[in-house]
DNA sequence: CTTGGGTGTGTTAACGCAAACACACTATGA
DNA sequence: TCATAGTGTGTTTGCGTTAACACACCCAAG
């Protein structure tokens, strides 16, 4: 059964729709007994009011777009439960859409996403389509880009300077006195904040006169699995090697793993250093040496910017919200 | 500026609003010169239908709602995943809510999401509250229950035996000759199927005439570092244990991580067993002993079930969906 | 009494779109 | 030449709700 209408109710319980509206939103007067005979009908026939309706006559939906490249990367479901978290008590609702990396998947969700007049939007990363950009920017609503703020923005950005978080886990390595520096990453054509990491790595490296004795790139996802393969290639090479980089935790993972699977000393024999912080890094025998990125910061300032703005214009000026974030130095370096 | 409506574009193709909708929906004749004009008329201005108003119009939206209790628990993101996977193709768009593991709060976001007239449900579990399970029973559209097999079905529910995946853990411990068996737990009040995995494997030792030596329940989500902290006081207890199962993977890689850190051989000392068999499992020294469960399978399975059930009546009978799970003997046990 | 503001309820119109129907025009074959 | 089937376009109506307005009633203050 589709659900009945105002209509349904307003009959059996003898008032008209409106009536029905106003006591079921508890927007305007109602008497009492009026107000009873109407929940009544609507529990009766279980009635739950259309919103589809309801917004096109409000000419607006309590939904908020959120778009991430992946649900495998751990970080972006973390980013989305703060988003879910800063949308609380705003009764808005996130609908959420899976990029996988392709800007014109991304696209096509966003005009999805605009298709439904929502709150807000929420978007990961500043690399988009001009057809995508255009539309965000066109908008009326609240525009959030997360993540990255690296570049240009739209809107509001809100997440950590990548090139500042690889940054100074070259500091870090060179002040620790490693010179023979490798790096290690994952596919990350379409990861551009692992890139910038690295930009902003190699350059500190640069800087200090020294330069990459090795560097190894998968050509899959990110992985464990990868990162533990990549690094006994790496190491089972001739060029020695002091200590390794890693594009992300999942992949230093699997470098401790093959470490610890060969009887390598962490750090003695090689430093290992990773990004995001995941949980499991605290649970290492070795604590992981990493910068813990605010994740679920990012998405909740994202979900409380899209409240606030809701309430006002459009920033003239594009803002950057920039979050600290935190360097461990583990055990691992 | 809130997105111009198709009046704008017909005005400005000097046709009708009937001939913008048909040129742009592809549907209906229309000449080759029309079709141009609108065309560039509707780009010109950057129109982007209202999908809220053609959704009432036509009395269906692309919706799919999915209810997840948490995104932090790695498990619903590749459900997530398998979804948006499923749904590719069908033009369906998944709107996620997160429960938080709070009947509750399932409750509110079923009504929510049917207040949109989605194209179908699909939520995880099958615990709802009497209101929520009403209105996934009286609504017309396709419902799928996630995860869970062992229970009480709406319309059809595709999972695993929970019950059976922590037997068949139980069956290989005491095959090994594993006779002082704990149990390792987060807080699984609200993880119904965490504690059915429990009973299953339980029930399997009972009936081999065995008894649970120890049970450690911890009392916060579960987390590798949970998990070591468990493992390290269990084994540091009196009682002497030679097997342990976790309640899910995250916990028994932190037994591994503590067996690790303290040189405790395993499986010689101690076997572990875990539950889901998440990618960093195969990344380890020594492979954990676990259930692969097939959370993508599930979301995949979830979302082809409704987008085949579109077009048909709801089975007269609750259907189950028991999909097959892998037991890896690994090198913990 | 009157007047006026609070209270309770109904009517009308609009939100933006698409289904259904209507109609005009064109080419085709009998 | 005329019916006929296709092609192209417009008009009307309705989807289920809410905003805006209208109105009737009641009680209290003047």
């Amino acid at each position: 059964m589709s659900t009945g209408t105002l209509r349904d109710v307003a009959r059996r319980a003898g008032v008209s729709e409106m009536t029905v509206s106003r006591v079921l939103r508890n927007a305007g007067y109602a008497a009492p007994a009026t107000r009873e005979r109407v929940l009544r009908a609507a529990s009766a026939i279980g009635y739950v009011p259309n919103r589809i309706a309801g917004s096109l006559a409000q000419k607006r939906t309590n939904l908020v777009g959120v778009l991430v490249p992946s649900m495998t990367n751990q970080v972006f479901p973390e980013v989305l439960s703060g988003v879910a978290s800063g949308l609380e008590g705003a009764s808005l609702q996130p609908v959420f859409g899976i990029t996988g990396y392709d800007p014109r998947v991304e696209e096509g969700l966003v005009r999805d996403m605009i298709s439904w007049r929502p709150s807000g939007i929420a978007v990961a990363g500043l690399r988009h389509t001009a057809a995508a950009r255009a539309m965000l920017r066109e908008t009326s609503i609240p525009v959030v880009e997360m993540m990255d703020t690296d570049g240009r923005v739209v809107e509001f950005a809100v997440g950590l300077s990548h090139r500042r978080a690889g940054g100074i886990v070259a500091e870090h390595l060179i002040g620790k006195g490693y010179r023979s520096i490798a790096y290690v990453a994952h596919d990350y054509r379409f990861d551009f904040t692992a890139r910038k990491r690295f930009k902003g790595f190699a350059s500190v490296l640069n800087t200090s006169g020294l330069s990459l004795a090795r560097t190894v790139i998968g050509r899959e996802p990110s992985s464990p699995l990868l990162g533990r393969r990549l690094t006994s290639d790496l190491l089972d090479g001739s060029e020695p090697v002091d200590a390794i980089y890693y594009s992300n935790d999942d992949m230093a993972m699997g470098g401790v793993m093959h470490c610890l699977a060969n009887g390598i000393r962490v750090p003695d024999s090689v430093a290992l250093c990773g990004y995001s912080g995941f949980s499991l890094t605290y649970a290492l025998p070795m604590q992981l040496t990493t910068v813990v990125s605010p994740r679920f910061e990012i998405g909740r300032e994202a979900a409380r910017y899209i409240v606030e703005r809701l309430s006002g214009p459009r920033p003239a000026k594009p803002v950057r919200r920039v979050l600290p974030f935190e360097f461990v130095a583990g055990q691992t370096s």
